[in-house]
DNA sequence: TAATCAATTAATAATTTTTTTCATTATATC
DNA sequence: GATATAATGAAAAAAATTATTAATTGATTA
């Protein structure tokens, strides 16, 4: 259950995090913006000020339940953390999101990080692109 | 002449696009906000306004005469198209940004975009850690 | 289960970053 | 050099995010 997700974190089961921890599990998309989450809320009468969504997201950020993005219109959007690390791959059309782990690529990068001396903490990998079926309509 | 590279991307050669292209070619910092850009064209004592750099900074994107960034912090930065591609590594402590290729990771980028169905379009790859430097000084 | 207390919230204000508007000024062309 | 047009600066507006504060909620204890 939520409630224990957000104990186990050392945050207090609210209910404005309860609703946006349910959303972000249960939402068609993976991955919105706060503006995205006070909206959703809104509709389902949950009324959450748009102050607590951005509040409650860096908490659940930092609690490392949820990851912060910067897609390149420079736009946070958030996404549930489910322990696996992946890349992104998006379609300027449609926005469509697709997730993608690659080793090939995750290796290559430990091998670059350590060629310059650093000491990698973290990487993101955006593709850009539009999709197949974006394709077949012309614009 | 930087006249000319105005010009050419059918631009006129205004006292602020000048000063701006001109810093970004000379400046110690390849990857500028719009902010570091309107500081230092004071200090230069050059009065450009604040919206003005921001406008010449989108004009000079849509010209292709420089590529916009947005890091994880969510600002946006600036730097000059210099007509090869490259992707960044960031060190997190210092701020220090390193360009780098590589030829695997650009390959296994198209691999990956086909073999989702994507018309890859761009994609940037920022890898963020700690630079030799900073490792030495322990926080 | 009620009382207590610290944590959390809503609402609002404040910040920060970026864009727009519009009167004024500068640029390129003739 | 005069003229038409495009670009600028300043100020206001928008958009995105963060901080403040008084009031409420949830957890704990009795």
């Amino acid at each position: 259950m939520e409630t224990q997700d957000l104990k186990k974190v050392g945050l207090k089961a609210t209910l404005p995090r309860l609703r946006i921890l349910q959303l972000l599990e249960h939402s068609q998309q993976r991955h919105m913006t706060a503006e995205d989450i006070y909206k959703a809320l809104l509709e389902t009468r949950d009324d959450v000020g748009l102050a607590t969504v951005y509040r409650v997201l860096t908490q659940f950020e930092t609690a490392g339940l949820v990851v912060r993005h910067h897609f390149e219109n420079g736009l946070s959007v958030f996404e549930l953390n489910e322990g696996r690390h992946h890349d992104h791959l998006l379609c300027i059309k449609c926005g469509q999101v697709v997730e993608f782990l690659d080793n090939v690529i995750e290796k290559q990068q430990c091998t670059i990080a350590q060629e310059y001396g650093f000491d990698i903490t973290d990487h993101c990998l955006y593709i850009y692109g539009i999709c197949s079926n974006c394709q077949i309509k012309k614009s």
